[in-house]
Formats: C-alpha cells, structure tokens, sequence
DNA sequence: ACAGCCTGTTCGGAATTTCGTACAATGGCC
DNA sequence: GGCCATTGTACGAAATTCCGAACAGGCTGT
C-alpha cells in the first residue's frame, strides 16, 4: 500500500473548508503554519496546486475542489469508525459539540450538565453560545438547540430544560420614580426601552397577545445591547424597561433593583429542544446526551 | 473537527492487515518501532485495546475488528480521492504495483516496461514475482498477470505480451551421451527430470497433448528445484531432462550446452493475460497501463 | 524437552514536523 | 486613493516522531 499523506490530506481538508489558514489552525487548534507547511509537501508531492492563495483570499482550484468533494465522505467515515470503537467501553468518551443560545447556557444547561457529565466523566462538553445561528449541524457541532420548532428534514427534535419559559418586563424603581408604569404595551411607545440586537444585526420587536391575537411592538430605544447581561446593567441603571427572559431578570426582582413591569402581559413559550441531524452518523456522546435528556424527561414528566 | 490521529489510524490498519508489525513494516516502508508506538498512542488514547499480541501472534480484539472494519472503506476512499487528482496533471503519476509469474518478469514484462516507462516518466512500477499466487488483488497489488483464463468475477483480462509460448525439452549432450534420448513422453520414466515445485509446495507434472487428447507425466526427479534458473543449470550439468518455457532454454540451446529433446512433443499454449478487477477504483497508473496495452495489441495486430 | 529463530517492545540518537515570530502583500474602509 | 488591519508564508528553535539495535518471550521443529 503506497503510504497515504494522511497528515496532509487533514490539513487540506480543513484549510479548504474554512477557506481560511488561520481559521483552520484556530479551529483544530494547531498553527497556521504547520498547515501552510502541510499544504506545500501535499501540493509538492502531487505537483498539482490544490489551493489558490492570495495574502487575502483563499480558494479552491478544480482539482482542489475534486479532491475535497471524495475527500469528506473518506474523512467522515474514519470519524465514524473512531467512533465507533466507544462502544466497546465502559462509558463513552470523546467530545459533545453544542451550540446553544445565551439563556440556555447561562440558565439550562448548567444545570443539567452537572448531572450528565457526573454520569459520563469521560466526555467533554464543548460548548459554543450562538442566538442566531440556524445551520447548527453544517458547522462541525453535534446538535444544536433552539427554540422554534423549525422542521428541518431529518432533523430531530427533543425537549431540554424547562417546558415552559417566559418574557417579563421590568424596569428600576427610579426609571417608574420619573416615568410611571406602562398599563398596556402600546404605551411602550411613549417609554424608553432596552432592546436586543442578535449578531445577524436584526433588532428583536416585542411581540404579545391579546385575546389570542399576537401583535408586535418595537418601542423607542435609548440603548439596544449585544449582551443580555449588558441589558440587563443598563435597566438596573434606570434607562429603561426591559423584556426578555424571566430568568435575566429573577436575580434583580427578588432584589429589589428591579421590578416587574407590564406583568399581566407575561408572554410564556414552550421551552427550548436539543435538535439533530438523524441521517449523520451519531458520536457516541450524543447519543449518550440524546438517552440521557430522555430519561431525564421521562423520570420528570 | 476533533483532530483525528490519522497516522496512528493508518498504522493501525497496516498492522492489523499484514496480522504482524514487521510485516506491515517492511510493506510500507516503515519501521516496526514506529507502528508499535503509534498503535500504543492510539490504544491510550481510545482507552480500548486493539490488538492482541503475543511475541509471536498478532490478533484484533472485537473492537479491532470493528475498527478495521469500517476504516477500510474509509482509507481506500481517501487513496482513490488522492489518485483524482491524477486526471488534472498532463501525465500521470504514483506506482503501479504488479504481481507476474517469473518467466514474465525475466522476458516479457522488460521490453514493455521500457517503452511504457519511457512513455509515462512519472510512474514507477512495483513488480513482485509469484507463480502461484491468485488472489492478486486482495493483497494490494492494481493487477496481476496470469496464463489460465480463470474467470473471477469483475475480473477483467487483456493480452499482454507474445500471444503464443511453448514448454520445450532439452538436456545436456553429456546427459544424452549417457542415457539416450527419449522418442515418446512416456519414456521419460525411465530417465533423470528436473522438476519444478512453486512456492506452494505443488511439484508441476508436465502435460502432453497426443492426437487432440492431454496427458500428463510426473517423471522420476533427481533434482527439484524452484527457480527457473536454478533448474537451467542443473540441466546443463548434466544432471537431466528439463522441460520449461522456450524463453529460459533459449540462450543455452543457442550456445549448444543444451540440445533439444522430444522437440515434436512441444507444447504450445496461449500467451499471458493482465487482469484486473473492473469495480475496485482504477488509479491512474494502471489506467495507463491499460490504456498503453490495448494500443500496443491494436498496433501489433 | 529444548534450542533456536523470530516476534513485539524498549531505548537513545537522528530526522522531521510543529510552533512562534517577523514580514510582505492585499483588500476593506473611510 | 491611501491607510491599516489581517492574511499567508519564511525561518530558526523546540517538540515530536521515527529509526536501528538490543532485549525478552514464545512458537516450531527435532
């Protein structure tokens, strides 16, 4: 069997897909340079250039692209079997890869991760938080969990964490001093609030119900955060009413620095889900999370 | 991507192909040391025993067996990926890796060899000599050349050099001075054969063909031997009859330290075939081999 | 039963790969 | 149009891997 760069052949993969060295480096966790070093002893072996590469722009050539296309099926499949011989222990080791939103990893899955890494001590939990994000599997993480109940094809969805939550409003005491209290969320409108930007840029309306009809309201803002937290701060600070998760504020209402506002417009929701991919092949610390979460929800309800 | 430990992974298969480290060693032009290290790196890092080994035994645990298993399939798509790559340079480049009987290796494959060689630069041929072996392809060669037309499924055979051989007979003048000549095959018992045993241990009997119908002769041996050459010698020695391809008998005939012998009774047979497997992936050296033979028979007829 | 050969492993030195820093180049932003 | 942050690469130092020889152990043949 003639000796296969493996080395290099990993290292291409990855440049190729993050069309990016140091991207690639950041996200195995070696230098860009071994990976330029491993491209050039690959495209000198094969005498075939494989990437082109200004300073600034990475991209593939057409035997790159061919190459990378049979690549992935061969590299995954070697994942898979990797994985495969966790069966054969005890208890399964290796990496769960999740990307949550802020509230579950400030809130959720603490929580339920105490538990499942006691019950599994060979996993590691790999945790990246991310509000907008919706290709969750495409981007190298095991699952994904999210709120809405978006059916993706073969995506499998189950419930994690508390089944029901809630959106409160609330705002200082010394914010209501000078203001007074908003009855109903149209005068919203003649208050300041603070909102919420995601990364993707757009800014989250209110939204609320009335007689079964929901409707939206973006009130006027005089700050609009990144960071929960930073909202948090800042109507504790007296700069306006806020609405988001019960659980940012529940620290700061039983305090006192805050107090609810609007409460008889509560919105509640069902809960987040640990969703999925089906079809792909299953990391053994997924599915040991995946059984996990269902004997948790079994023994609950 | 969790970085997976692909070298180890590699080593792992070789071993657990080759069922030995120096086996495995010398096929891949490695170190023994160097596969014992890896497959220890990857046996604490998976925290599962892979192989079993004795000083003297080498065997795969279950979760070896599983391992290899679905490795295999992984890495044999990651080689035929790397040949690819092959289609976008002008010439093609890697090894070819053939498996011939030796009368082809000694007369028929050089002067191919030369012209394709010359033809194709950047590809290196691999040959190894074996008369009995069959199963060419499961132990790593692209192709292998054989007389018998056995028909394997997915086994695809084209002509490869002369298209007609024969088995001839001579002995030493000094051998005929003593003992006579033989006018009929069967008075071959009552003279002194060199014989020829393959490496499987199975002494060839030599067949005649008499009025359209075979028969064949195990003749009193004073002399085994198993290599052709070997054989030749003796004969011109002294030491008996010998019966063998024309090609090996063609130089001392021509300088008359062998005469001819039961010369009506040659047997004539059709030339060698190339085979190989028309599903495993064709990489791009045997793709020009192939190529380069099928124009050479379309020239020669 | 026993000797001898051949196996997988160990260990120190050599070679290769990897890393961190520095540098030239390029594309986005004002 | 020019600046500057950021990219891919070059290079010497450090770490890792690899190699060859010596070693312990078991299987084969007598």
């Amino acid at each position: 069997m003639a000796d296969l760069p493996l080395t290099e052949l990993d290292a291409f993969a990855a440049v190729a897909q993050a069309r990016s060295f140091r991207a690639a480096a950041k996200l195995r966790g070696a230098s860009a340079s071994s990976l330029s070093d491993a491209l050039r002893r690959l495209e000198e072996r094969l005498e075939v250039r494989l990437l082109n590469r200004t300073t600034r722009n990475v991209s593939l050539t057409e035997a790159g692209a061919r190459l990378l296309e049979r690549l992935r099926p061969g590299l995954a499949e070697i994942e898979a079997a990797l994985d495969g011989v966790n069966s054969f222990r005890d208890t399964p080791m290796g990496r769960l890869r999740l990307n949550v939103p802020g509230v579950v990893a400030r809130f959720v899955l603490p929580e339920i991760a105490a538990r499942f890494l006691a019950r599994y001590p060979d996993i590691t939990l790999d945790v990246a938080t991310n509000d907008a994000f919706v290709d969750v599997i495409g981007e190298g993480f095991d699952a994904g969990v999210r709120y809405e109940e978006s059916l993706q094809s073969d995506m499998i969805a189950i419930p994690i964490g508390p089944r029901t939550q809630s959106y409160v409003g609330a705002a200082a005491p010394s914010y209501i001093e000078r203001f007074g209290v908003p009855d109903h969320p149209r005068d919203l409108l003649q208050h300041q609030c603070i909102l919420h930007r995601f990364s993707s840029g757009r800014v989250l309306p209110w939204s609320f119900e009335e007689e079964g009809r929901e409707f939206t309201i973006l009130p006027p803002a005089r700050v609009i955060g990144e960071t929960s937290d930073l909202e948090v701060a800042m109507a504790v600070a007296g700069h306006g009413i806020i609405f988001t998760f019960s659980e940012f504020l529940a620290e700061a209402l039983k305090q006192g620095t805050l107090v609810p506002v609007l409460a008889p417009w509560t919105q509640s929701f069902s809960g987040p889900f640990l969703y999925y991919n089906s079809r792909r092949h299953m990391p053994a610390p997924l599915k040991a999370f995946i059984e996990f979460l269902k004997t948790e929800n079994r023994r609950g309800s």
